[in-house]
DNA sequence: CAGCTGCTCTCTCTAAAGAGTGACGCGCGT
DNA sequence: ACGCGCGTCACTCTTTAGAGAGAGCAGCTG
């Protein structure tokens, strides 16, 4: 830590680290000591280096961001870890940060606020964009899918027949119709399709 | 061009803008000249720098790569862009390779390639990296939508029903199904669900 | 314990979707 | 002129989806 902030990070994309890299190591008040191109490399450069902050993609190859959030703070409960990702609207942020994640920023932001997310998250202060805290309240008012529900629109999405879907599940059809009627009515849609449409805009299903 | 090859970058992210200036600006025979972070802005770079290279992502706000290929091709035929995206599989590549757009490289390519790729297009000699070849010849294999399936398709995205495409395409029910069976047979789907999928994972529509 | 939620299952009924075929006009290139 | 691809439309028939309305049963919680 000669440097104030010790960083690590993890992405997929050799350019987006080498630009966050850049713009970390040009402030004098932090700087990268590891970069990760998988999530099985950020477990591991995070065991290994131990930094202030680490900074994670949610999408990324072997192991997704919500796991290593997971894994992470299973093993270092006080561990800062800011969740960076392109896409608003998906709902595993919100999985991140009820597990504990520290802050949560868009890709497409600008400088400057990433670097100070950086220094809050630092801090053990929680940093949330304005554009995802928008998200998170709207999200509230709207009904969210139970475990099984997100299993059987996982299914609908491959596109799976009721039959299909309830075959796969070991459940009778008249069950999978009830979990897809349920969905439907909660992603206020009008046919499966739509339904999948939604979820996809939600980031609650991943095509 | 005081130092070989001038670059544009157009990138709706400003950290990948900065990853990639500062990967081009280490080397010394290429310079980067102007930044875009829309389609609007990079047609507007183009105009006022003439750069070798324009290295042009496909997904940006207001106006989408294709669309910038198009005009910028429209205007200097003889203007090199190399195409950089996220996602593989994504249909809008061929329409730009098609359309004059000298290479195409993948966001999570390594440094090595992306350099060599500028270098290529810089002197006019195309790009394509091996995973996008791979996929482009699989795509010549695959039965090709009409542009009015593709109309069609992306209403079945949406979730319409086939009397509500039908109303909004001006044609009778029974020709919307007509379309929908063609679509379902050439994307080799089974139900209308399955075939938005399919065509998700093919870039042939973006939810 | 009583109430709540989630998961399961059953039944009926109507509206769609999809398979299978056939057909007609239009533009386009051989 | 002919074939060909495309878009349009029509018809039948089977399967699937979805609305509606209950109901039992586990687990959790005030």
């Amino acid at each position: 830590m000669r440097k104030g902030i010790s960083v690590v990070l993890a992405d997929d994309h050799p350019v987006v680290r080498d630009g966050l890299a850049a713009m970390i190591n040009q402030q004098d008040d932090m700087e990268v000591v590891a970069e990760a191109g998988d999530g099985d490399e950020a477990i591991a450069s995070y065991e290994q280096h131990h930094p202030d902050v680490l900074v994670l993609d949610l999408r990324m190859p072997k192991r997704d961001g919500v796991s290593v959030v997971q894994r992470v703070l299973e093993a270092h409960p006080k561990a800062r870890i800011l969740i960076m990702t392109t896409y608003d609207g998906d709902e595993d942020i919100f999985q991140c940060l009820s597990q504990g994640a520290k802050g949560y920023l868009l890709k497409d932001a600008p400088r400057q606020e990433i670097l100070s997310a950086i220094r809050a998250v630092s801090q053990d202060r929680p940093y949330t964009s304005t554009t995802v805290a928008a998200k998170a309240l709207q999200r509230m008012a709207k009904p969210s899918l139970t475990q099984r529900e997100l299993d059987v629109l996982q299914l609908v999405a491959e596109g799976r027949s009721n039959k299909d879907i309830a075959r796969r599940l070991s459940i009778t059809e008249g069950t999978a119709k009830t979990h897809v009627k349920a969905i439907l009515t909660k992603l206020d849609a009008i046919s499966r399709t739509e339904a999948v449409a939604v979820a996809h805009k939600r980031g609650l299903i991943h095509l």
